[in-house]
DNA sequence: GACTTTTAATTGTCATACAATTAAAAATAA
DNA sequence: TTATTTTTAATTGTATGACAATTAAAAGTC
């Protein structure tokens, strides 16, 4: 591991760039302990505080830890799904916020990717699953729930559904947009009204999903996008005509 | 934004998630120019060097960026869709070589959205993605192309097909999917029987996405899919028994 | 042998200094 | 005046040295 001191990039930088390919190319295995800083800084020829500002970086993504005391150190970090889930849910939430994605195409995105997630999901879902689906819907229909905690709950239904598909990897490749599109959920007013609604087409999934059909999911999921986007719109028009 | 100098955490790290709340929260609007590091080790009450660490911290998430000089400083980044690709990358390359995730999960999951992409990429596809598709089939056909050259023409392959979507974060989605997934592909020597048989499918596949044919493309995935298991199994296999 | 104390290694934090970079301000020349 | 050059000041990048906090192992004690 070599770094560059002419370069443009900033030394902890290169640094963290280093160790984080020796990490990828699986050099470090996981565990491993890293030199300490004494040692790292002797080695890269920098001073202690630059080594630092590298761990730093890396230790922001997850990809080591740190220690005190005599046994310490840093160590290279087993990238758990739900640090996992938490870096995508910041990063996607970021990406629609800060560049003017519209409502329609964050729901699209999410929706076919929870339609995927039904296929197999009415295939191999599971007791708690399905019972998880169904917990959620009656807290839904609760009557004095408030907005929030009834866009948790569906966010936790949502879930549930997606976990029901038993592919780790999809879960949590679906954590992020379901989560990402938390902010801009809560900015809808859920009426009586689209939260029976909501509640009948969350019903009719879970009622696909036990039945093991997956066509029944689909439909009643590209109903629940449509709807949902509709309700957007509304609020949205709403807002332009008296602000 | 206040941080507990009696916490267990770090400091920097307490710094770095006030900032980054600030960021989520929208407080601080892109593009925004953070204090420079004296005035924030004067807010925080601590040294200049705990500050530097904490903005490291945000700057390996791409949530800032410095610039040196007089009116230099660190602003709030606009989090763009190359970054997140970056980001989505490593983290789900990672996820998936220190998680034992099999072959044929990480494979489900990519079929899995991309079958979904491939929904809407049949609806919209324009004229240059269906260019890139078959110029990217034609690559795939030259007898002397070695082995990686082949998979990274795979890659654009797909993902001219998702970008065809016309859904910036489906296609932000799947690149980790997919590319998360080339050092795992790499590992399988394509003979020319299974380049045939792949560049058939993606034939298949191109053909239907032009006719705007969703169920053909799909057929034609899920065919792709199968046999992508079925040669890593057969990898997997020869290795077993001959190491 | 069990418990307590000491020691040494390591990260976390601080203070200070200087180098490198950069834009603006000031000075100079045409 | 205008264009060019020089100076200045602000800011981040890096280095040095010191001390605090933490922790496990080693040494000592009962």
């Amino acid at each position: 591991m070599k770094i560059d001191p002419n370069s443009s990039k900033d030394l902890s930088a290169q640094i963290a760039q280093a160790i984080k390919e020796a990490i990828i190319a699986g050099q470090l295995p996981v565990d491993e302990r890293l030199p300490s800083e004494a040692e790292l800084s002797e080695q890269f020829d920098v001073s202690r505080p630059t080594v630092r500002e590298a761990l730093k970086r890396l230790a922001a993504q997850s990809l080591i830890r740190t220690q005190r005391g005599a046994t310490g150190g840093a160590f290279v970090n087993r990238l758990s799904f739900e640090d996992a889930y938490a870096q995508q849910i910041t990063t996607s939430t970021l990406l629609l916020s800060m560049n003017a994605v519209s409502f329609e195409t964050a729901c699209e995105a999410r929706y076919a990717l929870e339609r995927a997630c039904a296929q197999l999901s009415s295939q191999r879902r599971e007791a708690d699953h399905l019972a998880t689906m169904r917990a959620e819907i009656h807290r839904q229909s609760q009557p004095g729930l408030s907005d929030e905690a009834f866009c948790a709950s569906d966010v936790a239904f949502h879930r549930a559904l997606v976990d029901g598909a038993g592919n780790p990897v999809l879960s949590y490749q679906l954590a992020g947009a379901v989560e990402a599109m938390q902010p801009s959920m809560n900015m809808i007013t859920f009426s009586a009204r689209s939260r029976s609604e909501i509640i009948a087409l969350h019903t009719r999934i879970a009622d696909a999903i036990e039945a093991h059909a997956p066509d029944k999911a689909d439909a009643a999921l590209a109903e629940l996008q449509t709807y949902t986007v509709k309700l957007a719109n509304d609020v949205i028009a709403a807002r332009a005509t008296k602000p």
